[in-house]
DNA sequence: ATGATTTATTAACATAGGTTCATTTTTACA
DNA sequence: TGTAAAAATGAACCTATGTTAATAAATCAT
C-alpha cells in the first residue's frame, strides 16, 4: 500500500484524506509463479498495481497459441484495458510469471476518486497521453520491423526485463516464435 | 467552427464563455487534395479535427514504403500521438486524401483549456481510454491475424471507409501488400 | 548433487506474404 | 468523350518466418 502511496507522491499532492481514502479502494493480494488474476471471458473491471514481482497480460488463440499484450513489474500498472474501457467481454488473461504482491482497485472506485478528487482526473489524462503514445510506437514497430529489428528494440526499451522474462515470453511479446527469436539472437551474437 | 461545437455538445455543456473561448484557439484550414498538413521531423504539436474530407497520419521508412497510422474523416480527431504526447520529433506525416477542412488547435492552448474548464479534462480521460482500447485491439490484431483475417475486420469495423479509400491505402493501414490484400479480396469472393 | 522439467537452440522443411513486372480496370481531367 | 494517369489485379518467383522434431542447456525440486 505505501508502493502505492510513495508511487503517488512522485506526481501529485497526497492528503492525509486522499491517503484514506485509497486505503479504503485497496485491495492488496499474493500471488503465486503462475497465478492467473484475471482470465478471460470475465467482466471483472480493475487495475491492478504490481507492488513487487513481475506479471504479464496475454491473449491466448482458440488454437492455443499465446501473445502477450504486456509486462509489468514495480510500480507499473496493468490491466485488461478492452474490458476496461469497453463493453465487450474479456479477451485478456493476466498472470503471474513470479511470487508477487499487488494492489487491485476496481474501475467504479477508480472513477469515483476522479470526481472527489479532479486532480486525479489531470494525473490520469497525462498518464494515459503517453500510454496512447507507447500504444502508437508499438502499433509502428509490429508494422515495420522485422523479427531482429524487433528484438533489437525491444532490448534496448526494455532492457529491465531481459534478465527477468524467458526469451519464449518475449518472444510471444514480439508477435515471433521462440526458434525465430533464437534466429534474432544468433544474428545479434555474430555483430 | 460550429461542427467543433456541435461535436463538444453532443458530449458535454458548451457556455458561451466556452465557445468563445473556443474560437479564440482554434484556425480553420482548407487542404487541397495530396497536401500535406504536418511532415515528419517537425515539433509541432497540433491536434486536428476534420470538418469535411478524409485525412491520413503515416509513416514512411528510409526505403519509402509508407505504412498508415490512422484515417480520419468528419468529426475525427488526427493528429501524431508520439509527438504530441512525447519529447521526442515527428517521424509521422499527415495528408489529406481529399480537399477537405479542417480545425487546428495546438497543444499549450488545449492545455490551457483544460486547466481553465476541468470538466474537458473528464471528457478527454474518456476519450483516452476508448481510444487506448482501440490502440490495444489493434496490437492484438496485427499480431495475431492474417492477411485476410485483418481485411475482413477492416471491412467490419471501418465500412465508412470502404468506399472512400483507395485499397493500396487499406493496404498500407493493415501492413499489407496492395498485391496481398487483393489476394484477400480474391479469397472472400469465393464465399 | 542428481534427476526431472522447463527453456533455448538447431536443423530441415513448409508457407504466407513480399517482390517484380505485366496487364487490366478505374478514375481524372482536358 | 477520349486519353493519360492512377489503382487494382494477376502470375512467377523469392524470402522471412512458421512448423516440426530433435538435442542441448538451464533451472528446479528433492
Amino acid at each position: 500500500m505505501n508502493e502505492l502511496l510513495d508511487y503517488f507522491k512522485n506526481y501529485i499532492p497526497i492528503s492525509a484524506k486522499i491517503e484514506d481514502n485509497l486505503k479504503e479502494i485497496v485491495i492488496e493480494k499474493k500471488l503465486d509463479k503462475g497465478e492467473i488474476i484475471l482470465s478471460n471471458n470475465s467482466m471483472k473491471k480493475e487495475h491492478i498495481f504490481v507492488v513487487n514481482g513481475c506479471l504479464r497480460s496475454f491473449y491466448k488463440t482458440e488454437a492455443g497459441k499465446e501473445y502477450t499484450i504486456q509486462f509489468a513489474i514495480k510500480n507499473w500498472w496493468i490491466g485488461d484495458y478492452i474490458t476496461l474501457y469497453t463493453d465487450e467481454k474479456s479477451v485478456v488473461s493476466i498472470e503471474s510469471l513470479t511470487n508477487s504482491t499487488v494492489l487491485i482497485i476496481d474501475k467504479t472506485k477508480v472513477e469515483g476518486f476522479y470526481k472527489k478528487y479532479p486532480q486525479f482526473e489531470a494525473f490520469q489524462r497525462k498518464n494515459f497521453e503517453k500510454r496512447i503514445a507507447t500504444l502508437q510506437k508499438r502499433i509502428l514497430s509490429l508494422l515495420t520491423l522485422t523479427a531482429l529489428e524487433k528484438y533489437n528494440q525491444f532490448i534496448e526499451n526494455y532492457s529491465v526485463f531481459e534478465r527477468i522474462i524467458p526469451n519464449y515470453q518475449i518472444a510471444s511479446y514480439l508477435g515471433i516464435t521462440p526458434q525465430s527469436l533464437s534466429r534474432a539472437r544468433k544474428e545479434r551474437i555474430k555483430k
